[in-house]
DNA sequence: GCTTGTGTGCGCGTTTATGCGCGTTAGATT
DNA sequence: AATCTAACGCGCATAAACGCGCACACAAGC
């Protein structure tokens, strides 16, 4: 077997359960620990799963729960994730300039989405700027100051740049949504890049599991109503029922 | 079997099987391994399949995995290129607004800078943002659209956030350096963005091993007289007289 | 017939990947 | 807070993979 693949073998593993152990890792592809251990740092410096403390957790996970350990794995969020990035991922046009914004919800989204022709999307992170370029997207980074936890673009010169830009549509992520205080982030730099970002796209979609409705994060970027949000899992009715809420 | 036929055949048995190693493809199309290695390389090159450590991948598979230190200890043999960046990084002074060109040369620069109060990174490339990132330093990205073949940044969009600056010192690579033809690149875009940042560029320097002495790429971005050059080795004598050709 | 160029195989020094041992560290338990 | 255990990182040894230079074979062209 190819050190690439086992590469590839451990990545989708971890995708797959949320989380995985060394020695389970090591057991189901047939290397010692040491081995294993070296694949995560790589693949974490890579950042395409986060290490941690007894093996690997995937990147949203590691980002939304910091603190979490491998005790729990409800791989329930993962399944719902990827059929909420399918469905965003469907909506783009052949033609058309795609905003998408930071985070690791479309982080993975921009794994689904296809090969269209004459698309140029921008962004205001650095990693999503590589993944993309790495599929072969045209893509347009933002420039401004680069935020080292988040790798994510801010202040005056991304806002600049976005002024300048009219978008067809647009995907962003949310810590929070709640009917009342609208779609919220904890930093104030970042919901002012999403905030702009919005005013400047024609269809706006939030992409989120169901965990974040009802959630609110100290600063709002957008009221409930100024995008369509693609979520799966257990919504709660009064959500589910709302006109701009799609659960797949 | 003609050697076109063999190509086709490595591409297709990698398509099929999404990975092969070295010798199952020696022992399958009946040559050593050296030749499959030679053709592997083709291969890579022309982008068909991707080339990986014991065999190759096919080209969705591949996920770059980007290990900079092992890229960097690569060549860490070649410490004229480690004293260049050592005596580059010392010219960095505190309080100051920096600009860092893209390029392998550069990147290396980048291990060396110090920490000090109050300084501010500017680059045109994602890469070179995020180690710088991720070194601690304040970080500022220029925007743009993104090559992917050198992660660099360009187009209006990093013309304009440039035309906003003005950098108290600088560090660019250059493919070629010649007293004639002055500082040379191989693509037009990026001759730009090196060009128009170097006019906004109080003390400019060009950081280079003696190889590219002489040398004369197609697309000149600046005078020679128009920065002080670092670099070590064995440079001509008629170069290394000149009062901007700093030798380490 | 001789030259020139290209493709292939082989040898050899270098680099990379892996496993193992051991001292250290992070979490869990009490 | 003290203790314990599993996980961890590091260095080393080994084997495989690698790249480079060289030699040879064969084909095309003068």
């Amino acid at each position: 077997m190819l050190a690439e693949d086992r590469l590839n073998a451990i990545v989708s593993m971890v995708q797959r359960a949320g989380s995985v152990t060394v020695p389970e890792l090591a057991e189901a592809l047939g290397v010692t620990a040491s081995t294993i251990r070296r694949d995560l740092q790589t693949l974490d410096r890579a950042h395409r799963i986060a290490k941690v403390h007894g093996g690997a957790t995937s990147l949203e996970r590691a980002h939304v729960t910091r603190d979490l350990t491998l005790n729990e794995r409800s791989d329930l969020h993962n399944d719902d994730k990827e059929r909420i990035c399918a469905r965003a991922a469907a909506l783009v046009e052949p033609e058309s300039f795609v905003y998408i914004d930071s985070g690791s919800t479309t982080l993975r989204l921009i794994e689904h989405l296809p090969h269209l022709e004459d698309v140029t999307y921008v962004t205001d992170s650095v990693l999503h700027a590589q993944r993309l370029a790495l599929r072969g997207m045209r893509t347009v980074v933002l420039g401004g100051e680069l935020k080292p936890e988040t790798e994510a673009l801010v202040g005056p010169d991304a806002l600049a740049t976005l002024d300048r830009y009219n978008f067809n549509c647009g995907f962003w992520g949310s810590n929070g949504i709640a009917a009342e205080q609208g779609f919220t982030t904890p930093d104030i730099e970042e919901a002012q890049v999403k905030r702009i970002s919005m005013r400047h796209t024609a269809k706006r979609f939030v992409i989120s599991d169901a965990s974040k409705f009802g959630m609110v994060a100290p600063v709002k970027f957008a009221d409930f109503r100024d995008a369509t949000i693609i979520t799966a899992g257990e919504v709660s009715a009064k959500y589910q029922s709302m006109d701009n809420v799609i659960t797949v």
